[in-house]
DNA sequence: AGTCGAATAT
DNA sequence: TATATTCGAC
C-alpha cells in the first residue's frame, strides 16, 4: 500500500483528481469547525473517496461530528500503532455513517488478538470497530519517582542506567525505554536546578538552606545543594544510612559546578567518618561553614527553610545509634527528640510560605541532643 | 543498550 | 508557555 502525503488540502484534490484510482482511502487530519476543511471534506465526498478524520477532539462528540461530515472513521490523537493496524479496512467499501470514534462503546466486538486468516474473514469485519484502548501515558507519580531515585541513589549517580534501574525498581509495567526516558529528563531537571543555584547564590549563599542528612545527625549545606539532595525525596536519608555505622556515604558536588551532575566527573562519593563530615567537607570543598564555636553542628545564622514534612519524617524515623556489632539500631526516639519535634510541630507546621522557622532554640537543643547522641555512639563499646 | 532530539502531549 | 513523555534514529 502505497501513502502520499501533503499538507495543503488543495494539492491533495488536485493529486486526487489527477489520478483517482490511485487513492483508495484519505486521511486527513483537519479542523473539523474550519470552514475550509469542510469544502475539502465536501470535495471528497463527491469524489467518493472514503476518508478517516483525525483530531484532538476527543469523545463520541467528536467522533458524531467527523461522522456527519461523511467521515468513515473519527480517530483521537495521538494516534497508536494499534489505531492504524486495521485502518486498511476503510479502503474498502466500508459504510461511512457507520463509523464512531473508537472510544465509544461498540456493541460489537473484535478481537485483534485472533488470527483473522481469510481476506474474506476480514472482509466480514469491515463493519467491525477495531477496541482501540491507547495506553495512557506513564505518569511519573511520587511513589513511582522515589522508586526510580532510589534505584538510582543505590546504584550510585555516575553508574545508574535504564536496564539496572528497571530491574531494581521492579515495576513490571515499566519499560526500559520509560525509565531511559526519565533519567534523561531528571538529569536535565538537575542541571537545571543547579545552574539556577550557582554560582553567584552559592558563592553570596544570602539564603542558607539547612536539611538533615546524613548519619546519624544533620548536615547543613547551602541552597543549590540543598535543591540537588532534595530530589532525592525521603529516601535520601534510607540510603545513606544503609552504610556501616559510624560512616557516611556522601555525595558532593563541587562549589560551582553547573556541569550534568550524574557524569562522575562531578559525582564524588565518600565514605566519611561521622561526625567529622561537616569538617571533611570543609576541607574539600569548601561547602559547607566551620562548626559553630559552640561546637554544635549549626550553621549559624541564617534563613532556615522550614522544616518540611519530609525533614521530620527523617528526624523522628531515621536518627539511629551504632552498635558495636557495627550495625545500626534505629528508630531510638530520645525523650528530648520527642521534645523538640513536638516543638517544631507546633512553632513550624504549616510551612506554607518560606519565611518560617524553626525556633533557635529548638535547633540548638536538637543539635545539643544529637552531639550528645553522637558521643554516646562513639564511647559505645 | 544508551542516548539524543524532534514530535507530541499535558 | 514550559515541561513531560514517547518515539525514531544513531
Amino acid at each position: 500500500m502505497k501513502v502520499t502525503t501533503t499538507e495543503v488540502e488543495s494539492v491533495a484534490i488536485s493529486l486526487i483528481e489527477e489520478a483517482k484510482d490511485r487513492f483508495k482511502l484519505v486521511m486527513a487530519d483537519v479542523n473539523m469547525d474550519d470552514v475550509n476543511s469542510l469544502s475539502f471534506l465536501r470535495k471528497l465526498l463527491k469524489m467518493n473517496i472514503p476518508f478517516i478524520l483525525m483530531s484532538n477532539e476527543k469523545g463520541h462528540k467528536a467522533a458524531e461530528k467527523a461522522v456527519a461530515y461523511g467521515a468513515s472513521l473519527h480517530l483521537e490523537k495521538p494516534i497508536s500503532k494499534h489505531d492504524l493496524k486495521y485502518l486498511w479496512q476503510y479502503a474498502y467499501g466500508r459504510p461511512a455513517k457507520r463509523a464512531k470514534h473508537l472510544h465509544g462503546n461498540e456493541s460489537r466486538t473484535y478481537d485483534p488478538n485472533k488470527n483473522v486468516g481469510e481476506r474474506d474473514e476480514q472482509k466480514k469485519m469491515l463493519n467491525i470497530m477495531p477496541p482501540t484502548e491507547r495506553k495512557p501515558r506513564l505518569l511519573w507519580n511520587e511513589e513511582l519517582h522515589q522508586k526510580f531515585i532510589a534505584a538510582i541513589t543505590a546504584l550510585g549517580y555516575a553508574n545508574a542506567r535504564p536496564k539496572s534501574i528497571l530491574t531494581m525498581m521492579d515495576e513490571p509495567n515499566l519499560t526500559q525505554r520509560q525509565v531511559a526516558s526519565h533519567l534523561q529528563k531528571h538529569k536535565e531537571h538537575m542541571k537545571r536546578l543547579m545552574s539556577k543555584a550557582s554560582p553567584s547564590e552559592l558563592a553570596s549563599n544570602a539564603n542558607a538552606s539547612t536539611s538533615i542528612y546524613g548519619k546519624p545527625g544533620f548536615l547543613y549545606m547551602p541552597q543549590g545543594y540543598y535543591s540537588f539532595l532534595s530530589q532525592l525525596g525521603g529516601h535520601t536519608h534510607k540510603y545513606l544510612n544503609d552504610s556501616v555505622a559510624g560512616t557516611c556515604q556522601f555525595s558532593y558536588l563541587p562549589q560551582h559546578s553547573t556541569a550534568d551532575h550524574f557524569s562522575s566527573e562531578y559525582h564524588n562519593e565518600e565514605t566519611l567518618q561521622f561526625p567529622n563530615i561537616l569538617e571533611s567537607m570543609h576541607e574539600k570543598q569548601n561547602i559547607i561553614p566551620d562548626p559553630s564555636p559552640s561546637g554544635n553542628l549549626v550553621y549559624e545564622n541564617h534563613n532556615w527553610e522550614p522544616w518540611t514534612e519530609a525533614a521530620r519524617g527523617v528526624a523522628e524515623a531515621e536518627i539511629g545509634v551504632g552498635n558495636a556489632a557495627g550495625g545500626v539500631t534505629w528508630n531510638q526516639q530520645s525523650p528530648d527528640l520527642a521534645q523538640l519535634l513536638k516543638h517544631l510541630e507546633e512553632e513550624g507546621d504549616d510551612c506554607g510560605d518560606c519565611a518560617k522557622q524553626p525556633h533557635p532554640d529548638a535547633v540548638d537543643q536538637f543539635c545539643e541532643w544529637l552531639k550528645e547522641a553522637i558521643q554516646g555512639n562513639d564511647n559505645n563499646p
